[in-house]
DNA sequence: CCGTCAATTTTGCGATCGCATAAAACTAAC
DNA sequence: GTTAGTTTTATGCGATCGCAAAATTGACGG
């Protein structure tokens, strides 16, 4: 039995419990699943899913170490609400770090990373036409990390992921409020040119468009979305 | 025993011990006593510490969880190496976050904190002159954070925090290579310069002396410390 | 002295237990 | 019906157990 020739299966990933329901947490905050306010338990969740409450203990910590819940006084996990100053300044540091992904981008993206970016442009779009806010949030991430992945930084992409972690989970109600009207949002949709931009290697302007697309959002969900 | 007057004592801290564990590892990452590439085990630690592994385990993947450990195939926890290109990056990213962490500093800065300031950065520099690197180190931590504290944004805050705890654990090393040579770092010393932007409220001279302040840490680590 | 294979120990991971406290539900008196 | 007091349940937290996989050690042969 000394020799064994492999077929070619790749390992099966079977990843450990925690990291599953970890993905699983951090999906359904980013998803808008999540109440703000909303007291987590480890047993409860554990429940749910079936595990003991051990896998689940790790990823709220995992996630809290992350500013994405936070702790209450006597331990329980909760989601922090949204307040107007929470909000402005998250936003304020996104316009610190994003840019100047974007900017480090025209570098690291190649021809096949732009055609990429058209396409999840041109489906951004569409969702907003739709009315369709679960794909648009979806496309939106997608489009913007596409950027982000390609300025060659792990750091600076890693700080991005706490930022989106923190802003994400109330993305959705916020979108909820205002009767999908996503009509709004097709005015400001500087996606398309944002691409332009990348493809011309104009690292300033594809950074000064982004801004205003960070900018021109935020201004939308002060005046719009409704804060606790 | 309706009436209970009270003391006015405060309550005892008592942290759950995780968060013990948790500022005892973090303390000692950051001082630099854990080598590059060394395997933390959570048996071993907890043995080390008289707990149980579980608030090891809490506090190991919390750090893992902020990109300060790494976690191997087999689910080790360890300190990444320092390469150059990772130090780079980290580098890159501080310019990024940390200038305009300090020019935002200048409308949060009162009185008293100029002052505490200015304190720092005399026991920075007589640190420098007395070859006392962990002094050195750790006034050059406080000097920093007495400023981005000030920034008034608690997530740009809590970047840099990440930042530093993922560069924060190899500067010690990087300094016992050249032999506590230093002298040629009180040449790039602009702190007091630093200090003086900040209480004129130049917002833009301030972030401009501490950019310089990194790039010239960086380029002096990047010729004299040694990676691996 | 070095490499190989087996035996042993270590280690990550999840489950379960126990304790103390916090939250909730219930009861009783007015 | 409301509130104060009591009982019951839920929950965070740490310890311990068990298992499987990995790492280490040790013996043995070249």
């Amino acid at each position: 039995m000394k020799e064994h020739v492999p077929i070619g299966l790749g390992p099966i990933a079977s990843q450990p419990l925690r990291e599953q329901v970890y993905e699983r947490l951090r999906h359904a905050l980013m998803s808008g699943q999540i109440a703000p306010g909303r007291k987590l338990t480890s047993r409860k969740l554990a429940a749910e899913l079936g595990t003991s409450d051990m896998p689940v203990r790790s990823a709220l910590m995992r996630l809290q170490a992350l500013h994405a819940l936070e702790q209450l006084a006597n331990g329980s996990m909760t989601l922090p609400a949204m307040t107007r100053d929470r909000f402005s300044d998250l936003m304020t540091t996104r316009l610190i770090c994003e840019p100047a992904a974007a900017r480090r981008a025209v570098d690291g993206l190649d021809r096949a990373g732009l055609v990429k970016l058209r396409q999840v442009a041109f489906a951004l779009t569409a969702s907003a036409e739709d009315q369709d806010i679960d794909a648009y949030l979806l496309h939106n991430h997608d489009f913007k990390f596409s950027i982000y992945a390609a300025c060659g930084s792990p750091s600076l992409l890693f700080l991005i992921e706490t930022l989106w972690l923190q802003v994400g989970p109330f993305l959705r109600q916020f979108s909820g409020q205002f009767d999908n009207d996503l009509r709004g949002i097709l005015e400001l949709d500087y996606h398309d040119e944002i691409v332009n931009r990348l493809e011309e290697r104009d690292a300033d302007g594809a950074a000064e468009l982004l801004a205003r697309d960070i900018r021109e959002g935020y201004a939308f969900l002060m005046t719009h979305g409704q804060f606790e």
